[in-house]
DNA sequence: TATCATGTATTGGATATCCGATACATTTAA
DNA sequence: TTAAATGTATCGGATATCCAATACATGATA
């Protein structure tokens, strides 16, 4: 579905700067596979680009931060998100806690 | 995300037996867009061939009901997606009760 | 019976996501 | 000082997702 990788950026760092492999470690926490350099940094570059992140350079690392239009898109995608899948994830956290079947 | 059209057909066919126009509309609503005829069918297409559901023609539709595999499908899936996004589901239902910022 | 509505199915093209490989830069450790 | 580790960045190719257009089939309505 587009627009997941773009959420998920927005979402880490709305909790705090990260540079790039940082992201994509969370993101890895979450998903248990982790998104190669060839995924994360066109994505964060693009971002940069519609002014949604900026990047601040500091040695080899590049701290990524929302920019103010970063957390309105944010605040409009975690809307969007829990309309769109509240209910299934309210779901399926039962289902996990029944760790029972789906019927 | 890849795997997230395939998650929410499974997941509104273990609701119910559908057809192809009412799994697009139940998505719809979700999403506020209809998934397009040439969206739908392959990936209807591509779950049937892996036998994850199984489809009954019945006059000019085909209803689509969940296979035992899909099932067993279905269940990781909501397992996966409660460990990848309950986190965020659960701050996101708070953010859209206070209607307010992000930060 | 003809027309319209609804549903299935495919095709071609676009695009977001993704990987692996490669290159470069900076920092850290030996 | 050299080697290793870490981080950024790009590229080419693959693939899931997606759209619009087209075609066909069936059912409902006029």
């Amino acid at each position: 579905m587009r627009g997941m990788l773009t959420f998920q950026i927005l979402w880490e760092l709305g909790k705090e700067p990260l540079n790039g492999q940082q992201i994509a470690d969370r993101i890895a926490e979450r998903r248990g596979t982790k998104p190669t350099p060839g995924t994360i940094y066109p994505a964060l570059k693009d971002l940069e680009e519609r002014g949604l992140i900026q990047g601040e350079k500091s040695g080899r690392q590049k701290v990524y931060t929302l920019t103010d239009a970063g957390k309105k898109g944010l605040n409009d995608s975690a809307k969007y998100f829990h309309q769109a899948f509240g209910d299934i994830a309210e779901e399926c956290r039962i289902i996990v806690l029944k760790t029972g079947g789906c019927d």
